[in-house]
DNA sequence: GAAATTCTTGTATGAGCGTTCAAGTTTTTG
DNA sequence: CAAAAACTTGAACGCTCATACAAGAATTTC
């Protein structure tokens, strides 16, 4: 199984290093060239692994997704009782392993691209829709239907904020504190 | 006078113009030609008029940000007393003429591409201390030292957010239905 | 260890773009 | 109405970049 591995490395290599370009350069701007030498490879072997640099990039939101993800199933797994179990979907989204300035950057050009590439649309409605169902579910046992989906709008709109200022900042970011922020904000949403 | 009128006529068209364009196809995608097209003019006269594709997309942000500037008066003259001051300066961000699917996708945009060019970045930096300040200012009435400032981050991240829904969605979208959220919003920050 | 597969890259190609320019048209000026 | 200024544009230029390709290196397989 050598031969997965050094497919897998590449993988792995490649989408760290198209996220540190993405982050300098932005999407639009970022080269193929300069993927690869973030990479220590050619473009020509970007192109092997992943057809074209759309592809790439989706790949690249692919894996970020999957990092919320787990996040989120990990946090959840371990909540116990309704109030914990919101504490767990918001903080997921403020993860160590997804709260870095690189991680937004690449997320917020996720944002803009996302309408004009069907591909990245796709994985942008899904998500979306995801995120949407999770904190409606997290949220019925804490508040009666009349103010549920106002509180739920809030919650994302604020999420994506912080995450939007985040990307633009910079120096480097204290998830540990936003998740603290994002506690208190959970609270006040819910009047507590 | 007529002189200059044909000029700041052609500024309009041509601002208009981009900003349908940006909202189709995006800052990086679109092209000299596409915006051309859409204002009825030729590529080669955005080159008489703006001389590049950057000073072009930096005079529409100007216009944008000063259709806020203006909105954000005109609003904050007719508040009387604190609490209304700072509903004014939260609706003008949902004013008419701003919240907009067009407008709120171009200003995504402008996110996404300020860090990458120099001239973007400039105009970013200014406004967002001139928001920061405004809001800040706003809240000092209202709000004790200790809780002011995160509940300056928690509107400007809520405002934020909602414009990047606004982007992302279709259809029309209603301006006094965002302001009365906002109004919403705020009485919860406020907690009262 | 030889054959087959996987991996890697330098180079070539071709498309698409912003920008320039010169030549023409319209409008203003006096 | 004639000279000047402002405006407009088709066509051409030059450049960048993603992608394709072929030839070779490394690794795996049997």
């Amino acid at each position: 199984m050598a031969r997965r591995r050094i497919r897998d490395l590449r993988h792995d290599e490649l989408i760290e290093a198209t996220i540190r370009a993405i982050r300098r350069s932005g999407f639009a701007a970022v080269t193929m060239q300069e993927i690869a030498r973030e990479a220590g490879a050619s473009a020509a072997s970007i192109n092997y692994y992943f057809g074209t640099k759309e592809r790439l990039l989706e790949a690249t939101m692919r894996r970020l997704l999957g990092v919320l993800r787990e996040a989120t199933l990990r946090r959840l797994a371990e909540a116990e009782g309704p109030r914990a179990r919101l504490d767990a979907a918001v903080a997921a989204n403020f993860d160590d392993a997804l709260f870095t300035r690189e991680r937004c950057a690449v997320w917020m050009q996720f944002w803009a691209f996302a309408p004009h590439v069907p591909r990245l649309a796709r994985l942008h409605r899904i998500n979306r829709a995801r995120v949407r169902s999770l904190f409606a579910a997290a949220l019925r046992p804490l508040l009666p239907e009349g103010e549920r989906e106002r509180a739920r709008a809030a919650l994302q709109a604020w999420m994506d904020g912080v995450w939007l200022e985040a990307a633009q900042e910079e120096g480097p970011l204290d998830a540990a504190a936003a998740r603290r922020e994002a506690a208190a904000f959970v609270a006040m949403t819910l009047r507590d």
